[in-house]
RNA sequence: GCUGGAAUCGUCUAGUGGCAAUGACAAGAGACUGUAAAUCUCUCGCCUUCGGGCUUCGUAGGUUCGAGUCCUACUUCCAGCA
């Protein structure tokens, strides 16, 4: 894979730059949309194309079972009806959010998740040992162990361009030690992913790429020690991943990217909202997913320039969603109160309709703002920007 | 006209003589960041110094220590018979 910096930001960190694959280029930074399950939800391919989306990113442990399938379709691109780049997650996620993070919200503060009340029998679904995870799928119940190797051999199988280390993730509540032995594990899960990926990497006919991904939670000796040691190993790019608290997400990435070499690309794993994105260009990520663009929005969150909505209270609106958007949906013409009145109905047909425009309505907004960083880094005004744009989003 | 049944928070609904009284929907507030998420939490008679106080189950009486629940009358609605 070939990674070009275009152009680096003033504090030797961010920069903006152009990832090739076999699938496409990608001009960073980018959002890339969440479709773990092979599509993003409620969104079609064409649609997600046209909303300027660059990426794909899926997710290994939910395509398991459909993984030979893929292969055979010539890989996720393919398969998917995608034709673009695209990424997989090795399933790390899963092995908190199944496991110590089950029946919590997925938190980004120290606090506890908030209990989501579900399901609350069965205690945890996703068992680790040194060897690898054993996870029970919360539906069907079936068992599945995925270790660095197993995870390796599904993704080059998926075939998609981005592939990411089996990592262990954990919750906020682990300490210093704690954090140290999972880290030390996803370590050692590392080197067995880099070594299974080189003989599978091919098989496709084409080159698929491996990025390391460095855990270490909220502590600068850890982060800053598997940034070296990971960043001294072959992997294509790196994956900034872990338990990223809000209030010191800037530090924290900023003791991963100074130990990085600086030439390989990075992808932040798992964060969309506006600040974090600037935090994350600004300290030298280059790529992005995040489901909440597309949950949120079928949760009733628009985004807006001048802050998120939420659409309980539009009734009747004739606003636009949001004045200053070139989506689709708000080329169209759908206001506030249409949305609202879709979202809330009892009609199925009519729900779908309203997932599906407030999700490209919001997709398109963290593309363009990605879209916007860029320039803005091209016309030397990255910092003007920033400001500008976070004051009008969250307001003094 | 007669007989039987029914009236409970916006709607539908649970309710054994014993705590403003069940559940669902609607409504309101919040959450959501590598998708267990078409989800979750909270509020939902009035007031509150959060201890509690007050007023409520069609209307008016009654029995009872105590009534949404039992009795009487009335009102309205439904069903059956004329």
């Amino acid at each position: 894979m070939e990674f070009k910096i275009d152009k680096a930001l003033p504090n030797g960190l961010g920069r903006i730059g152009t990832i090739k694959t076999a699938h496409g280029e990608i001009k960073t930074p980018a959002f890339t949309a969440v479709g773990t399950g092979g599509e993003v939800r409620f969104i079609s391919m064409e649609e997600l194309h046209a909303l300027g989306a660059q990426a794909m990113l899926s997710n290994c442990y939910h395509l398991r079972n459909k993984a030979a399938e893929i292969a055979e379709a010539g890989g996720l691109a393919k398969y998917s009806g995608w034709n673009g780049p695209t990424v997989t997650d090795s399933g790390g996620f899963q092995v908190m959010s199944l496991g110590d993070g089950w029946g919590k919200k997925v938190a980004m503060t120290r606090e506890l998740g908030v209990k989501i009340n579900r399901d609350e029998g069965d205690k945890c679904h996703a068992v680790v040992t040194e060897e690898g995870v054993e996870f029970t799928d919360p539906e069907s119940k079936e068992k599945d162990f995925i270790g660095p190797e197993e995870s390796m051999r599904i993704q080059c199988q998926i075939g998609a361009d981005i592939h990411m280390a089996f990592d262990e993730l954990t919750s906020f509540d682990k300490d210093h030690d704690q954090s140290a032995e999972s880290l030390a594990r996803t370590e050692r899960w590392a080197e067995r992913s880099l070594a299974e990926h080189k003989k599978h990497c091919d098989d496709l006919g084409y080159h698929q790429n491996l990025y390391g991904v460095l855990q270490g939670g909220r502590w600068e000796d850890l982060r800053r020690s598997t940034a070296k040691k990971l960043g001294a190993m072959d992997f294509d790019g790196y994956g900034l991943g872990g338990a990223l608290e809000k209030e010191n997400l800037g530090e924290i990435l900023r003791w991963c990217t100074e130990e990085l070499p600086f030439e390989k690309p990075r992808h932040l794993l798992g964060l969309s909202h506006p600040d974090d994105i600037f935090i994350g260009v600004e300290m030298g990520a280059d790529t992005f997913d995040c489901v909440a663009p597309t949950r949120e929005a079928r949760h009733g969150k628009i985004y807006t320039r001048d802050g998120n909505i939420n659409l309980r209270k539009f009734t009747g609106s004739t606003e636009p969603l949001d004045h200053d958007c070139d989506c689709a949906t708000c080329r169209a013409g759908w206001t506030r109160g249409d949305l609202r009145a879709l979202w809330r109905s009892g009609d199925v047909e009519k729900k779908v309709q309203y997932w599906n425009l407030a999700s490209i309505h919001n997709v398109r907004f963290s593309v363009r703002l990605m879209e916007e960083i860029r320039q803005s880094i091209l016309d030397d005004r990255f910092e003007e920007f920033k400001k500008e744009f976070l004051t009008r989003y969250y307001g003094e």
